[in-house]
DNA sequence: CTTAACCTTGACCATACGGTCAGGAAAAGA
DNA sequence: TCTTTTCCTGACCGTATGGTCAAGGTTAAG
């Protein structure tokens, strides 16, 4: 094998390097042991560092954990984006469907960070739920309702609507498991599209948008 | 306060009070912490028993923690009843989800565990999935099958409805808390029939049964 | 070259946890 | 009543875990 001579790394190379290599193992760990059931060593061992290493640059287990969640939470609400600026709910629930799908199969673990952190109470992220997402949540709801004057959409609750789409499409990562189990196997590419069309048609002819 | 003279109790009661009472107290512990956040000390004292007492009745914490996913599993099936012996889509699916949304209000701890328990790969109740669960789903898959061949519903996969039924009606009790957060306090009754409400008037008309 | 700042890590510590056990109390059986 | 079985529990133990630290290495700045 032919290892070609490195250059040594500079110094925000490698603090950048570590902290998300860091990251991602902590992600995985964290997804399949839970906050409690995940352990330092185990980290420090899948991200191939010592474990004083991670202490370097996470002060505490509860920092490190933080930060996941808080990175999860990015990439949820940047899925926001393409329910904006549609004409109708039938181009911006679908986008949001479509992204938060691809959300559950390329993170799944990142899905089960927060599936956890939510249902233990939120103890670290209890001010986003209370500022950032219902900010959120309330912005969308209106969105929904203004369709729904529009005649664009039946009368739905914009809350339980919004509720039935978060629950769908993230059911997909955090019970990953038991879908695989029943399907005998992952899901193929061809059988993502088809829970993806699935999903879709089921709820947009529910909110009689087709 | 006037206490009245209890009956000692005899050797049978003493033993089934007890084994309920821990695993009352463990269910909410494992759901509220997790397998491993959860300890037994803490089991003990909301169960009201010193720590060294639970181990005379389970002999781990993985079997006290084995029979409450059990108990919860047993309580999921039973609710599978409403669907059988309907005469199509409408009463069928609408008492299915009648029921697991009565679930989910009445035992949001046991929800909460069983939703951790495949999160993490279902280490202790994967044979279940694997028989008794893959049974069910291909028994009512053929049922749903059967609605659509009769044209009491649109054409839609089966096994993606059953997992937007287990999603949506599961999630008000594992994103419980999100969902207080934002609502600002818990569901009234006024807002549970809501839910209820919305949760099968999408899903109805999703599947093309209204 | 010297110095300062940053990175790395093996060894170590205090604590908390799951689990054990011996010995006693209470009920059931003879 | 006497014996056996079941229940109860404080005290204890080994281990694993989160976290610390001091000493050494490496890069950057002066």
């Amino acid at each position: 094998m032919v290892t070609e001579p490195v250059r040594p790394l500079r110094r925000n190379e490698i603090r950048q390097q570590n902290e998300t290599l860091i990251l991602q193992a902590a992600e995985k760990v964290f997804a399949e042991a839970g906050f409690g059931g995940a352990t330092m060593q185990l980290i420090a061992d899948l991200a191939g560092l010592p474990k004083a290493n991670l202490h370097y640059y996470f002060a505490t287990k509860e920092d490190l954990y933080r930060q996941v969640v808080q990175n999860i939470f990015e990439i949820w609400l940047h899925a926001a984006d393409s329910m904006d600026n549609a004409p109708g709910p039938i181009e911006g629930i679908g986008a949001y469907i479509d992204a938060k799908m691809e959300i559950s199969r390329r993170h799944p673990d990142g899905s089960k960070v927060w599936a956890s952190e939510v249902m233990h109470g939120a103890p670290v992220i209890q001010d986003y739920l209370e500022t950032t997402l219902r900010d959120w949540t309330t912005g969308r709801a209106a969105l929904i309702q203004r369709w729904i004057d529009e005649g664009k959409m039946a009368p739905i609750n914009p809350e339980h609507l919004l509720y039935m789409l978060w629950a769908t499409t993230q059911h997909y990562a955090d019970f990953g498991h038991q879908i695989e189990t029943l399907n005998a196997g992952p899901l193929t590419d061809a059988q993502w599209q088809a829970a993806k069309a699935s999903v879709k048609a089921m709820i947009l002819r529910g909110i009689g948008a087709i």
